[in-house]
DNA sequence: AGCGTACTTTCCATAATAGTTAATTAGAGG
DNA sequence: CCTCTAATTAACTATTATGGAAAGTACGCT
């Protein structure tokens, strides 16, 4: 089950994580957290031309990051959680690298680390 | 004082997210969660040539993932959870937004999100 | 229909990435 | 010194990313 999927996580960590490479585009999401937002609002306080802000909403977008609505000529952008699950599980897998403690470690990380061979039912 | 360092962590956070945006440097790194290891055995799994893995090793490095040391000819690799915890760390401040029941947040989370004029004494 | 607002798309330039092969550095060891 | 192993650097190519300017699309309004 895992080995097959792996391929597709691969592709969109691979896509997620190089939409988070950007300092705009991770502006644009802190402030898509705070509420939905028209791509103008969006482009506001940046000194970027609309088309760059638009190009950038469309990444984050193919990403799984934002969603996009239709109200009227407004293309409200919202923020999207899935990617960013995605995003947060990935790191915690390292927990225990910076994190000693294994407070919060249970045998799902233990699982994912050394996972090639196993399977599992949950989740 | 966040103010300051926003540009740096901006700048850490491209370069981390950028790292990590290649399913070869997150398997590498998947690797290296499991011990220490030479470049050669780095690049064993893969069919990429040794050039190629080298320079992803470089990305690494230079991203804060990995750390470098000198053994003999060998340069071995090895994780470094710094970076790692600094994404851990950036994609918690989003939590709430796929994880509604608001288990372990904190105050932080929220001082995180509206921060621009706030100031905190703790970490 | 015509105009204004809100975007998006196209085209272009530039720069960064990812990969290759070939050459180079560096150390171990006969 | 010579050679083997380990790894990096150099040089080159192809693809992708980021940005701007200009043109195009879509919708609401009068």
């Amino acid at each position: 089950m895992a080995t097959a999927n792996e391929t597709l996580d691969d592709a969109r960590l691979d896509e997620t994580f190089a939409a988070l490479a950007n300092s705009t585009r991770r502006a644009i999401l802190a402030r898509l957290a705070e509420g939905a937002a028209s791509v103008n609002e969006l482009a506001a306080p940046f000194e970027l031309t609309l088309p760059a802000i638009s190009k950038h909403i469309k990444v984050l977008e193919h990403a799984g990051l934002i969603t996009r609505a239709r109200r009227a000529q407004f293309r409200p952008c919202a923020i999207d959680a899935s990617s960013l699950a995605l995003v947060a599980g990935w790191a915690e897998q390292y927990r225990h690298i910076w994190d000693d403690r294994f407070d919060r470690m249970d045998d799902y990380v233990l699982a994912l680390q050394n996972s090639k061979h196993r399977k599992r039912d949950d989740q």
